[in-house]
DNA sequence: CTGTTAGCGCCTTCAC
DNA sequence: GTGAAGGCGCTAACAG
């Protein structure tokens, strides 16, 4: 019924060693035994069996992308370079040579689904897997991924974090690009501390996640570095990365005594549901509330006003990961990269009215 | 060095054969043989060599979904849904049963790219196939999309569209869940006509594409219907699925001769690109033009004033697509669905000023 | 440069 | 309910 290769090397009047030689390119081939074998391939419209070469090989060509949340164009942004570079231009034929295959798997930020991936991918020998975004800080399931991860590295899979902060104590990990999620936070509340704000509301990511510490970790070294804290619990509200959780958190901030001038989102997403609470509370923005997000999402600079927020290169970093997973690109020093963040201001942060 | 499927049996004291069927569940085990097996899977950590599992059986536990942009949450939202049906809850554990590999894969819109990655999903001998977003309309890549899934279903692999319409006489696709691009580009028009528009910009998707000629077929019928044709031409202008598109096209249409009084757009990123455009003319929406765009993507309630738009229930969609893929939900009579959009009116539209 | 020979690790009849 | 044996299709040493 399905053609093998035994079939092709028929075809071609060769020994299927050389079919396969042929295939993977990996060996010398007369050329002329190479066209007979190769046009074998097309007249009998030939597909490699994918299982059986991995089994043989030890290897499979499957790199494994990780997503907290695919529908999130964060996420989408770095899968696509990401994915972009690993599986190559494509010949134009559809043939379909050496590539690799690249998959996206989401794990809806859950831990479990992470880990769930990961083993999936490890059963399928993946050559590599990119996980990006942000980690969860339970120290459990970081020994589990750090243990699962190990495990992969063992069995020949390069791992290569995008957006998300190295492993302590770990050499599994190939390579890690971080993103200056603190630096970021820093210089974004600096901005609106020199526009004169002084009672700044947080909307915060979820708990025990490494993005959502990082960006309020800078945020509040900038409050105290001008000598403003002390109401910290007071001007944060945590909740998802979403809109509806930016549009709530934002009535709260507007209802607590000691009205804010100003609100910092997690990220633009939230960002997006705080600007729709300040206006659903009969304020304008910028010139009753500042709004600022983080990310700089495409839609972000369409926002009315024009949203302040801090630009993460996504689309680099997502195609650097992918070729690091490729071993394309050599590894920083010490497998340890971060990544600038950039302020971006825009329309909707402003002097406050006092 | 990595542990196979005899170390278990060896531990538990049973036959190979006895750990695969413990593992796979598909023939009846002795509970206390069972227990013993799943113990020493645990205590060796063993993890199934897929490959060679894939090989014997001749099947995978792959899925495939294919996407035109996964940068676009337009297919994120669809692609999300669609794998959390196929990758099941997961048990929690994260040790991976009899779950599926759901992995998407980002052709980027490219045909080349959308047959290699079906070629690639064959040769791993893909259990599913999901494939999203609008199809090209050139007549040799359909006549190859064909072949190439004929050879897939043939293979075994259930096809399911999710989003694209049905492939004329062609029963290797299980099922094909399609929108109503037509009706809800035509209900759009027709809301705009009642407002008292007569002269409606249309900014198009790239041509060539059955998503942008429904949609634009839509409005036109609704154009038609009003007594309305004649300037079709220099009225629409196409444009890739993106917002710089919306934005220029819509430079365009305004610096043309007889201004238009409403911009209808692609789809909603394209619409947000129209909306600064205007802004840009410095011109008011909606008093000055109306805009309106397509899909109900999650930031459109959030433009300023709020798009009205054609709903598409992504999620939805997505979803069930994945149950036909995993054959957990029967497809429909005749293999065809047709999925409603709902007009959605917000502030983006009113009448015209004259 | 090319053919021959062994497996890779698992599933699946077939016996018991 | 369980064990034994063959083969899935390919790759990777070896020879030659």
């Amino acid at each position: 019924m399905t053609v093998t290769l035994a079939d092709v090397a028929a075809r071609a009047r060769v020994s299927p060693a050389t079919v396969s030689r042929v295939l993977n390119g990996n060996y010398p081939v007369a050329t002329s035994t190479r066209d007979r074998v190769l046009r074998a391939v097309d007249e009998l419209d030939y597909v490699l069996n994918g299982p059986a070469s991995s089994l043989a090989a030890a290897t499979s060509d499957l790199v494994g992308i990780l997503v907290n949340d695919i529908a999130d164009p964060f996420f989408g942004i770095m899968a696509g370079a990401a994915q972009s570079e690993i599986g190559g231009p494509g010949d134009g034929s559809g043939r379909a040579g050496g590539e690799k295959l690249a998959v996206v798997c989401n794990t809806g930020g859950s831990p479990e689904r992470e880990l769930t991936y990961l083993t999936l991918l490890q059963r399928q020998r993946a050559a590599a897997v990119v996980v990006t975004g942000g980690a969860l800080e339970d120290p459990d399931h970081q020994a589990a991924m750090a243990a699962k991860l190990a495990k992969l590295a063992d069995a020949g899979t390069r791992i290569v974090f995008c957006g998300r902060p190295p492993l302590p104590d770990s050499d599994a990990v190939a390579a890690s690009l971080a993103f200056d999620n603190r630096g970021g936070a820093r210089r974004l509340t600096e901005h609106l501390l020199e526009l004169g704000h002084r009672r700044i509301g947080y909307v915060a990511g979820p708990l025990e996640r490494t993005t959502t510490r990082h960006r309020l970790e800078g945020h509040r070294e900038a409050m105290r570095a001008a000598g403003l804290s002390g109401d910290e619990e007071s001007l944060t509200v945590h909740g998802p990365y979403d809109r509806s959780s930016g549009y709530d958190a934002t009535c709260e901030l507007l209802s607590r005594e000691g009205t804010v001038t100003a609100v910092l989102a997690a990220n633009d997403t939230v960002a997006l549901g705080a600007c729709a609470a300040v206006r659903d509370h009969g304020l304008r923005i910028p010139e009753d509330v500042s709004v600022a997000g983080f990310d700089d999402l495409p839609f972000s600079v369409d926002a009315v006003p024009a949203l302040t927020t801090v630009r993460l290169p996504l689309a680099e970093a997502g195609a650097r990961a992918g070729r690091l997973a490729m071993g394309k690109e050599k590894p920083p020093a010490g497998g340890i990269t971060t990544i600038e963040a950039e302020l971006m201001v825009r329309g909707s942060t402003a002097a406050p009215r006092g």
